[in-house]
Parts: C-alpha cells; sequence; structure tokens
DNA sequence: AAGCTGGCTTGAATCGTTTCACTTTGTCGT
DNA sequence: ACGACAAAGTGAAACGATTCAAGCCAGCTT
C-alpha cells in the first residue's frame, strides 16, 4: 500500500533465486525448471509484480506496441477498422493503442511524436491532409509506416485504400442505370483527396452517358449537419435547378440530404430523388428511407493494415505494397427504380 | 538511414558537449547558455534525435500518458467523451492513448496489463461488468484510478457517472406527461448496471401513476439490430398487449425499435406509440422521426474525469470523489402528444 | 592579489530489465 | 570410477535518459 514498486530483484529474493532466472520465467519459461518456476510464479502473485515497461524496452529495444493515428474515431469506418486492427494485432501478440487526430494537424503531430518516444513499432495512420516532412522524417529513422485509406504516390510507405474512383462510378452508373439523368454530387472541399476521387468516378460516369449533367454541390464538412445544409440549398434553388439523382461523398452526408429533402423540401425518396451514399455505416440501413451506399471492406482493411506493417517489422527491407481494395455496391431503398415507383 | 537510432550521447558529441548539458537542454532550458543551447538544437535538428521515453522513464519513474479503456468506441457516447478526455489532458500536459474492450472481459484485462506495464499516470476506465479483482490490484498498487459511467460503491476509486435513475424517471415521466398510459421498457439484461439504473427511474415514474402499467423487453445486446428485433416482438404481439409508449435504454436500440414499429408494425410515431431513447446520439436527430432522448453531459464528463485523475495523481492522499451528473430531456418528434397528435 | 560569487558545464551514478558467458549440478556410458 | 555432456541457475554488463555533486572560470569585492 506503500513505498516504492516491486521490481524483478524483489521478486528474486522472495523467490530465493537470481534475477536472470526471474526474467527468463517471464520470457522463456520452458529453460526454467518447474519446481523453480512454481516458487517464481508464486512470489510475482504474492508481491503484485508488474513488469516495468520502459525498463524492458530499453534493454530489449522495441516494444510490442502499434500506434494507430485515425482521422475521426466517431466515425464509424475508423471505429470499425479500429477494432478490426486491433483483433489482429492481438493475434499476432502486439497491442494497439489508438489515437485521435480530428482532422487535425496539431494533433496527429502530437500523437506522431508521443509514438515514436514510445518507439512504438510501427505507425499506421491516415494522414491529415497531404504527407508531411513529419512522416518522411519516420521514413528516414526507419520506423515502419503504413498509411490507411490513402495512397502514397511515391511509394515511400505501404498502403491499404479503396479504389474510390471506382466507387464513384459505381454509385452514378447506379442512379443511371434508375433512369436518373440530373446528377448532384455532394461532398466537402475536393482538397480531400478520397472526395476527389470519388467525384472523378462520378465524372466518368457521367460521361458515358450522353444526355446526364453532373454538378457539384460542396459541403461545409462531412457530417449529417452540413448534409443538411447543403441539401436545403438544393431543394431550394427551384424544381427547374433540382437533380433526379444526388451522390453523397459519404453516408453522414447522404443522412443529412435526406432530411432536408423530406422534411423541408417535401420530396419523396427515391420517387422524386434518388440518393446514394458512401461507406455503408450501420445508421444506413435505419436512415428514414434505407440509404443505397458504397461499401467498403473495413475489417479487412484494418487486417491487411497489421499485416503490411508487421510484415515490414519482420523484414525491414521488405518492398512497399500499395493495397487497393475494391469497393461495393449496396442497394437499398434510397435508390429504388423512378419506373418501378411510378407504377 | 542506417545503423542504430541516434541517442543523447551522439547529440552531445556532435554539440561538442556533455550529455547533462543535451538534457538540460531538453528538460531545463534556461539552465544552458543561449550559445550553447542553440548549438545543441541544431544537432538534435541535424541528426533527428527523437528522445527514448522507455529511458526518460525509467529514469523518472513516471510517464505523462493517461491510459483510457472504454466499453465500445464506436459508441458516440464514449468516442465523444475521449474526445473530451485527449483535448483537456492535452492541455495539462498529458497524452490519453485510448484502448476498446468491446464489452470483452479478456481484452480490457489485456489492456489494463499494457496500460500498467507502460506505467501511466493513471487510467481511467469503463469497466466490463463489475469491479473486478484486477481493478482493485491497481488500487492496492497505488495507481490512480478513475471509474467513467459507472458509480464505485466501495468508494475506493473516483467516478464520473450520470444519475441514469433520473434519467430513467424523466424519460418515463415524459411520456406519462403526454398521456401514455402502458409503457415499455426495452432494454439488455438488467445485470448492466446502467440499465438496471433507468429500469429503476421508469418503475419509480409509473408507480407515481396509479393507470399506468410497465413491461419489460429484454434486449440481445443495445445495439440497432437488437433494438429491430425487440421491436418486431413488440408489434407482433398483437393490439392488445401493445404498449403505447416505449422507454429505451439507448438511443441505438430505440432507433431499431422505431424501425420495427413503422416498417413491420405499420404503426405511426408518435400517433400510435411514442419513443424515447438515452444518449442524443448525433443519429437521434435523423431519425425517421426525430428521437426524444435522455442527454448526458459527455464532454463535461471526460473533462471531469481527466481533472480528477490528475488530481489524484498529484496528491494521491486526496480523497476519492463520485462525480455525479444530472441527465437532460431532450423532446423530439417521437414523444408529440397523443392528444396533439389525434387534432 | 587573494578570495568570493554565481553562472555554466561536466560526467558518474542510477532506474529495472534482458542477455549471455560462465558455474554448478546431475546423468549416462564405458 | 571417470569424463563428457546437458540442464539449470547465476550475476555482471548494457540499454539511454535524468540527476546532482563537483569543477571551472570570469568578474567582482576587499
Amino acid at each position: 500500500m506503500n513505498s516504492r514498486p516491486v521490481s524483478i530483484k524483489d521478486v528474486a529474493d522472495h523467490a530465493q533465486v537470481a534475477v536472470g532466472t526471474v526474467s527468463n520465467v517471464l520470457n522463456h519459461p520452458s529453460r526454467v525448471a518447474e519446481r523453480t518456476r512454481a516458487r517464481v510464479t508464486a512470489a510475482i502473485a504474492e508481491l503484485g509484480f508488474v513488469r516495468n515497461d520502459a525498463a524492458r524496452q530499453l534493454r530489449a529495444g522495441q516494444s510490442r506496441t502499434i500506434g494507430l493515428i485515425v482521422l475521426d474515431i466517431g466515425n464509424p469506418f475508423f471505429s470499425s477498422l479500429a477494432r478490426a486492427a486491433e483483433d489482429y494485432a492481438a493475434e499476432r501478440g502486439s497491442t494497439v493503442v489508438l489515437g485521435d487526430s480530428g482532422h487535425d494537424a496539431g494533433r496527429e503531430a502530437r500523437y506522431i511524436d508521443v509514438f515514436e518516444q514510445q518507439r512504438v513499432q510501427g505507425l499506421l495512420i491516415s494522414p491529415v491532409g497531404d504527407l508531411t516532412a513529419r512522416l518522411e522524417a519516420l521514413h528516414s529513422r526507419a520506423v515502419p509506416v503504413v498509411l490507411v485509406d490513402r495512397k502514397d504516390d511515391l511509394k515511400l510507405f505501404s498502403s491499404v485504400s479503396v479504389d474510390d474512383e471506382a466507387g464513384g462510378y459505381l454509385a452514378v452508373r447506379h442512379l443511371l442505370d434508375g433512369g436518373r439523368r440530373r446528377i448532384a454530387f455532394v461532398g466537402a472541399g475536393a482538397s480531400i483527396q478520397q472526395v476527389a476521387d470519388r467525384m472523378a468516378g462520378a465524372r466518368r460516369a457521367v460521361g458515358e452517358c450522353p444526355d446526364a449533367t453532373l454538378e457539384f454541390v460542396l459541403a461545409e464538412a462531412m457530417t449529417v449537419l452540413a448534409g443538411r445544409a447543403a441539401g436545403e440549398r438544393v431543394v431550394q434553388a427551384g424544381p427547374a435547378r433540382m437533380p433526379d439523382g444526388i451522390f453523397c461523398a459519404n453516408d453522414l452526408l447522404a443522412i443529412g440530404v435526406m432530411q432536408a429533402v423530406l422534411l423541408i423540401g417535401g420530396l419523396k425518396v427515391p420517387e422524386d430523388l434518388a440518393l446514394i451514399g458512401y461507406d455503408d455505416i450501420d445508421f444506413a440501413e435505419s436512415a428514414v428511407v434505407p440509404l443505397s451506399t458504397i461499401r467498403r471492406p473495413t475489417e479487412l482493411m484494418g487486417r491487411t493494415a497489421v499485416e503490411l506493417l508487421l510484415g515490414e517489422i519482420d523484414d525491414t527491407q521488405s518492398e512497399r505494397r500499395q493495397v487497393v481494395f475494391q469497393p461495393e455496391l449496396v442497394v437499398r431503398g434510397s435508390t429504388g427504380s423512378r419506373i418501378t415507383a411510378q407504377i
């Protein structure tokens, strides 16, 4: 209940063995005779000994911890990915500790510093904005890094990402197949790579259909609230300029747009307006009208990210790999075909 | 690009000073003359030196890290609380690292072990199930612990929690005030303390109203899916046994119940059935019918938890405090009064 | 000129663990 | 009975930072 914490030395004294033996019990139990091992184990339990990871790391030079920095842990895409990463890392004997940058470069920088000082085995990160000098510094110090949900064109780092251009194409192609022609794309600034890619896919799909048009609607952020605001602007623009199909850069936006369209615009989904999102978060299914969307293989991405990272840890020379997953169309009520709906 | 990492010794050699001086530049810059400091700073930048936190901790005996273990980081209550905790901790010069137990005692135990081995300054935890022997072990080793969203009747630990009994009372009182009399409570096993408290509050409210009845409906989990399943059972039980007001132990359940009621039961909310949830997650507002709910002061809880913890770190003798916040009723469309609705 | 003061700097000791070369003990074959 | 050999256990060195008593030196007082 007082004094200083119990050290391996205390355990050794208590069990009447040398410190090296206690260490062996902890790290190489097979090297220690059964009777001795039992005595040491008992001493550990009795004294409530807890290994000092700082000392262990200092000597061993490496931790068993992986740092994961996400853009927004409140976003189901990231929380699901994080969960999968943790599970797989645990299988492989490592622990994932999580940092939430909240799209803030300063917080990201703080977490990078903290994790690097802790000498994590490696870093999984979905970076805020462009790849910073800070990340390249990590590379030059040989800290394994795997980018999540972002490709690295310079090929300094491995990455797991999704072909968002294909996802955008899938989404808009689906709207066109349902007979929609006046398409709108709602997304936050195109400076965000993912948004730009989805937009590019949308453009390609529209380009394949001569009588279709594409309009860009800017949202302030990728949230339900921002979606609602964007949706209001769309419905208030008047019938002449009203789209008949909207593709949102993520499900949160789509749910916001849907609210505005139904409650403020007084329109029907999908009869008057088809709506499709991106991500397939849990709530997509539970929206007013179940939301069609594009699904990314979240668990697989989390798992793969850890796999790549551990690969680079085992073999620092291993080549960088850019793994790109294909997204998948999930059809629900919000894009019911216009023709069917009119019967 | 190769060899072993840069140590403080390397920096000292490069700047032509002693190791102690480099350490002083890092920790007590005022003790070092300006010229020397500049030379050392330059050497640090040039060599890309990163402080080894393991060594620092080993010597200093303490880290600048707080561990936070939550039940489910996908739950907006926790992600919002975590964000607030991180922000406030950063203000106070500490870093929060996050672990997600996923309601799994094994994972919780792993994170407790990892954090204790890392000698975190202290632990914020919303424990899975009952307070385990493991937590009491922490107490006996003088690791500061603050319980989140859970009181400790033994007063071993400080805690921040919400008066869930009052929340349950508020919710059901509101249903009764709207003219509802056949109340149902949907929640996962009452073995969960929070669920039991909310149920108790519901019971108290119903007790105050002679002609009201309360029925308990068991859900498998606290998710949208489990809510939908529970909702289906309710509506399929037939009109005679149908409640006219439902209080769900959280918003996710409520959203699931709402889906079942609307889509499978073909009923109207709030006309046929009033519905109220708990938590006020972002999506409560964006449900088919905007969901009435009980709001907990999440940010304040996260901040307060860190505050209590840092208090105990500064003064180990400080007494344990049980901070209980009062929840707040948020009225939206899902509990529109029956009378109004029938006009 | 000697003594003193205070600001800077030095470098050895220290934290708790792992590692490893070495010693001790016990077994077996001949 | 002897040497060889394996298994078990020992304890000092090392990891990289912080701390602190001690040393140095320039400038000042007497």
